[in-house]
DNA sequence: TTGTAAGCGTTATCAT
DNA sequence: ATGATAACGCTTACAA
């Protein structure tokens, strides 16, 4: 920067003035220093720079697990939302051990990140004492938190299971099985109530035990279906609460030789890409990943303005994708 | 910082000597700075630090695409390698857009990053121009570089080609397909030699219309299957250069009716989460995602250290795992 | 062993 | 419209 100012024939601060164009500088001298920068390619200095204006342009992210397609989703458009206004990502996974997401968020705090996103807390952590001396602006993403005094953007969950509810429901199938995420969290039960809701409309049966308890892996979605035939042979149709357990679902039954959807319809959500490379393609209801990354960072970027009106909690809508593996109930099912 | 020496009643040298505990300090000393840090629960400013040290131990990460299971595998295994360092991850994806990498590029070179990784330079950026200006240490990794001058940590890929080819060959086949990457892509074309030179050993034949060129995406696979079985409806085996592709052409086959692998052997190549889910599972040539990372960072961190000596490019072995959709070719097949 | 002071590369305040 | 100067929070000679 001095060597631009020298070469300019201008003083630092008019360099400074020139590249932050905020404060008027006359055009010729602009034009003297942005041939200078030209010249010796010049890059301002970020840690500098936010040292003195106290801002980092850096958004951190937590994550339980970066290889975990509905994380990947999440890092992938928060990523880009963030770039798009000026900022980069710094991510980390904690493999949901609370003494590793501590001092990544203490990492983070050192770093003076401008906000953080979370993408499922876990439960133990106790990261509220973090964040409230931090004083860093945090959002929460994906799982809503039993921490109501967090800022939030999150999915109708209970919406979720009601079009689940709904699509097989009118499909006509009356006995029903469902594999949830662990029930701890409140959007697991949301989800389920309004899986619930739907399925009673319609007359339709979900037995308690026909409800599975997992935990959002591949390996819970083959044990609940499992568990789930054995008690209930009669159940035509199985909704799991994420793809990752539906393709285990998937995996059991065609281990045993049950067809999808012929012998049972299957229902997942997320719509990660896996979805569509399965052999049958997955029904699944669909989370707008993007419009929740967007609106994640510019909720964060509000809260770290100090805008105190934004909206402590943002909610939307799932939808659905009916792709091949319902269908009405067969006959000799 | 202030406070703390100013609670302690030292002089901030002091406190910075007794976190940094490099240089020796009277024990009576550091217990007191110790303390004030506690009740202050100070935080040094990395950015300060960083400015002052020139070193802002962050490292900079540039893949294609972030929701990609190869890539998010990297970047989860760098992530962890680099936090055991002391490092953090700002990750970047580009979407094969040359124009959204360089300023990224731009982006990591302004903040001071003590290295950049790349996973798969996209073939038209022009990055060495920034690369040699800013004098940040770079590591290429997975794909084999055009550019020799770069540092990498790569795959023996001819090595995985041939494993790939003695496993089918061992097991008996004798007329087989391979869906390649893009050709343009050494990786591609050594993984494809590799895969040609064990056939041969076998007197395999491996017809050149029976190669097709991928993009190393799902879809290309199904492209690629249905393009081998046109020409050669003789194949009992295909070999495809990645998971992502072997899916494809496993649902190409399924949607044809034609079993796996009783109608057809299936290798792929990678051992992403998803091999493991799919029904056949997926017998696939592993890549050693974990110590890639490893040497990655850890010859990012030497080259910052201007470690000459440190090679410039580190080769590893793949391997094979064994799953259900391979077998000696049947006789009606 | 500890303190003083300069400096890392910016921006902001205050003159001019 | 521009320049001099202090300050952001830390480390590091150098001195004591």
């Amino acid at each position: 920067m001095k060597d631009v100012a020298k070469l300019a024939n201008v003083s630092e601060s008019t360099v400074s003035r020139v590249i932050n164009s905020n404060i008027p500088v006359d055009a010729e001298t602009r034009r003297r220093v942005e041939t200078a920068v030209q010249k010796l390619d010049y890059k301002p200095n970020l840690m500098a720079k936010g040292l003195r204006i106290k801002r980092s342009h850096l958004i951190g992210l937590v994550v339980p697990e970066i290889v975990h397609h509905t994380f990947a989703s999440f890092i992938q458009y928060l990523e880009e939302a963030a770039v798009a206004r000026g900022y980069n990502l710094i991510v980390g996974n904690h493999r949901d051990d609370p003494s590793l997401e501590e001092s990544f968020i203490d990492m983070l705090v050192r770093r003076n990140v401008d906000g953080i996103i979370f993408s499922r807390v876990s439960d133990k952590s106790r990261i509220m004492k973090f964040i409230d001396k931090a004083r860093v602006p945090v959002v929460v993403i994906d799982r809503a938190a039993e921490h109501e005094e967090l800022a939030s953007v999150v999915l109708d969950n209970h919406r979720a299971g009601q079009i689940a509810g709904d699509h097989l429901g009118s499909l006509g199938h009356r006995a029903i099985g469902c594999v949830t995420g662990p029930l701890r969290i409140p959007l697991s039960r949301e989800r389920l109530a309004g899986f619930r809701d739907a399925l009673s409309r319609f007359g339709a049966s979900l037995p308690d035990d026909a409800v599975f308890e997992g935990d959002f892996k591949f390996e819970s979605g083959m044990r609940g279906a499992e568990a789930i035939l054995r008690g209930h042979p009669e159940i035509t149709a199985i909704w799991a609460q994420n793809d990752l357990m539906a393709v285990g679902v998937l995996k059991h039954l065609l281990e045993i030789g049950r067809e999808v959807p012929a012998g049972m319809s299957l229902v997942g959500m997320d719509d990660i890409t896996l979805a569509r490379m399965i052999t049958p393609a997955l029904t699944t209801v669909t989370q707008p990943f993007e419009q929740i990354c967007e609106k994640a960072v510019e909720m964060l970027l509000a809260m770290k303005e100090g805008d105190q009106s934004s909206p402590g909690r943002i909610i939307l809508e799932p939808g659905l994708v009916v792709r091949d593996s319902t269908s009405a109930p067969f006959p000799s099912a």
